[in-house]
Order: C-alpha cells, then sequence, then structure tokens
DNA sequence: TATAACTGTTGACATTTATCAACAGTTTTT
DNA sequence: AAAAACTGTTGATAAATGTCAACAGTTATA
C-alpha cells in the first residue's frame, strides 16, 4: 500500500528515507479506499484529510445556483488531492471532492503533515516541489482561460495531460475546461477536419 | 527605502527580525525605480528577480499573435511580482511585467531569495504563508474562470480588490477579467440599473 | 436479460461576448 | 496652446458558446 508514496517521495528528494523516516511517514498516513461516487470531501465540511492517490482517479468540483458542476481539478495515482484552503484555514469547503473510480488512498492530517514537514527533510523537499510545481501548472491555466479559445485551451489539454484522456469522459473534461459538453463535441469534430 | 518591506516582514512572522537579520535582508535587496511603462521583464528573458513593491504598480501580461494583451496579475505595494515559472526553472518568460505607476522596486535574485530563507527564518515563514494566500486566491480565480458569468467576476473582483479598482483603469480589470473593454463597460451599465 | 444510466453527437435556437467603428471628454506630451 | 494619446461609452453586427431536446450506442445495474 505504502511503496507508490515512497517511491514518489524518493523520487522528488535529493536523499532516500532512512527505515526511521519511513516508518514515520507509513505511521501518518491512514489508507483508505473509496468506491466510485464516494465522497472524500463535502461542500461545507472542513477538509480534514489530504490524500496521496495510490490508485483510482478522483474530482474536485463545486456545485452552482443551477445543481451544475464545475471541474477545478482532476487527479489519478500518484498525485495529491484535497482543498487546500479548507484544509489550511480550517473552513468550510465550497468544493466536493469524490472518486471518479473506485480508489486506494492514502490520508494525512494537518497536524501529521505538519509534524512529517518538520521531522522528515525528504517530504518537506517534496512539499516544496509539488508546490512549485502545482503553482505553475495553476498560473499556465488561468492565463489559458482568459487568453485561449475553447478548441486551443482543449488541444493544450489533450497534450498536456493525455492520461486524463484514457480515464475522463468528454462531460468532464469539457466541465474542467470551462465549457458544455456540446461545445466540446463540436470543437473536436472542428479539430478533426 | 527599506521600512516597509521590513514591516511587511515582521507582520507575517511570529518574531520580529534581529539587527543582523535586518542588515541580511537589506543586503540582499537592490533598491530600483521605474518609470511607468518600463519593464521589469519581456517576453523571452528569463526572469532574474522577484520585485517587492514598495510604491508604485505594476501589471504582468502576456501577448498573444494578434497582439492583445492578457493580463494575469496586477500589483500594488507591498505585494511581490515577478514570474515564478521563469524565476525557478530559468526558462524563457512568457510575460511581460512593466510599471503601470512610477514605481519603487525592492529586487533580490533566486541565489539571494534561498540564501535568505535558509538564513533568516522569519523569511521563509513569510514565504510560506504568501505561497498559501497566493495558491488560495489562484484556486478562486480559477474557480470563477470556469464557473462565473462576466458579470459576477466582476463584481467578485470589485469587492475583493476596492484598491485596484482605483489605480487601475477599466480595460485594464477588463483584460485581468478575460473579457473586452466594450462588455465591462456594458456590464457596468447592467448592474448600475 | 431487461432496464436504467451513462456517454457522445447533432439540430435548432438563444444568449453572451467579441469586433469594429465612431465619438466625447480627459490627460499627457510636444 | 495645440496635438496626440488615453479612457470610457455606444451602436451595429459577427462569432463563440450555451440551452434544450432528441437520439443511438454503450455500459452498468436490478
Amino acid at each position: 500500500m505504502y511503496e507508490l508514496l515512497l517511491k514518489y517521495i524518493n523520487e522528488h528528494a535529493t536523499k532516500p528515507l532512512t527505515d526511521n523516516e519511513v516508518e514515520l511517514v507509513k505511521s501518518a498516513l491512514l489508507p483508505k479506499k473509496l468506491r466510485k461516487k464516494q465522497y472524500l470531501l463535502q461542500e461545507g465540511d472542513v477538509c480534514k484529510y489530504f490524500a496521496f492517490i495510490v490508485k483510482g482517479a478522483m474530482r474536485q468540483y463545486s456545485v452552482d445556483d443551477k445543481g451544475i458542476d464545475h471541474i477545478v481539478y482532476l487527479s489519478i495515482e500518484n498525485w495529491w488531492v484535497g482543498d487546500r484552503e479548507s484544509f489550511v484555514m480550517l473552513t468550510p469547503s465550497v468544493y466536493n471532492i469524490d472518486a471518479w473510480e473506485d480508489s486506494e488512498l492514502l490520508l494525512i492530517t494537518r497536524a501529521d503533515l505538519l509534524n512529517l514537514l518538520s521531522q522528515v527533510p525528504a517530504i518537506a523537499e517534496m512539499a516544496r516541489l509539488m508546490d512549485e510545481r502545482n503553482f505553475i501548472a495553476m498560473q499556465r491555466r488561468l492565463n489559458a482561460s482568459i487568453s485561449f479559445s475553447a478548441e486551443k485551451r482543449y488541444g493544450d489539454f489533450a497534450n498536456s495531460y493525455p492520461d486524463f484522456m484514457q480515464r475522463f469522459p468528454q462531460h468532464i473534461i469539457a466541465s474542467y475546461l470551462g465549457i458544455t459538453k456540446e461545445t466540446l463535441s463540436r470543437v473536436r469534430k472542428q479539430i478533426s477536419k
């Protein structure tokens, strides 16, 4: 259960974890299985856990007045998922996070994470690296959202995340891109000509 | 020149800076004045400095094939500005950053920043806090961009950043929101009814 | 296996937003 | 003081995207 996470940490740090650190990591992370459609977090709740995805696929979304989902993040194996705003600020989340596929997660609380960050340098290093990458990905997406047409946004997405194209249906990807499923269908038709 | 930054650091850290740390900070940050329209960074260059704004207003934007600006960030006194992707990865930036008003900046290189982060705990603390806030602001903006109409995005912006409404003209704010100046003008007319 | 749910496409039409051009008032520059 | 640049508005029209409904093929479920 922990192999993938330990591998992930070692690949993102300059020095491998010691045996003792491996134990610290294992004891801080709680295994949890979710069936498709089960929630990791529901709107209005405080996000008590961040999760590393060992297996499966998750989505994070808000729901508007009309009851329409707006997907802010998609994530699969080897990604972390959680609502950072709620997790850090302890405020009720505006997002839902649920399993799109049956998934295996490793959960960590804020307290345990802070503890790990201070005790295990490799974890702090990994977290910094993740933060950088995350920031860069968000900035690109933000720039795309104000600068590019639906067609270009879709093309960029398909290039950047080929795995996601296999794992999520079009209406999910459309929502992530901020367009309707019908518009995405037409954009694809246009491109294929 | 350094007072505002030192105040900013102390307000964002649990312990005030020691005299020695104040000297470290001062020696790492290079004062620089920019006249309106002068560049801090131009597309294609690597972002060598991050800047703390002591006075003035800056904008960061990409330019598309048609020559149209798309503003990704606006910033004023007490904010940091720079292209983090380029600054960290040392890649050519896709953004321009220029002064919207005559400005006074304090510049720091990547090497000096890393040095400060490791030597001055208050700086590391401040950086973490800034990162969190930044992340939260970006996530909200991202969610808004895929979920809300131009009208709601404008309303949220006006509420969140009243200062910016005073400092930047409408066509700049329109660009930041991902709409044209004409659409913003019409949205405002609509709201005022 | 029958039924329901999910996924993707298409057509007709509505709404939102962009584009282009013109104009007026203001501010900046010469 | 005159000219130029900037800012904001408006009208006419075009383009992009959304909405609603229908349909077919697939997949999941009772």
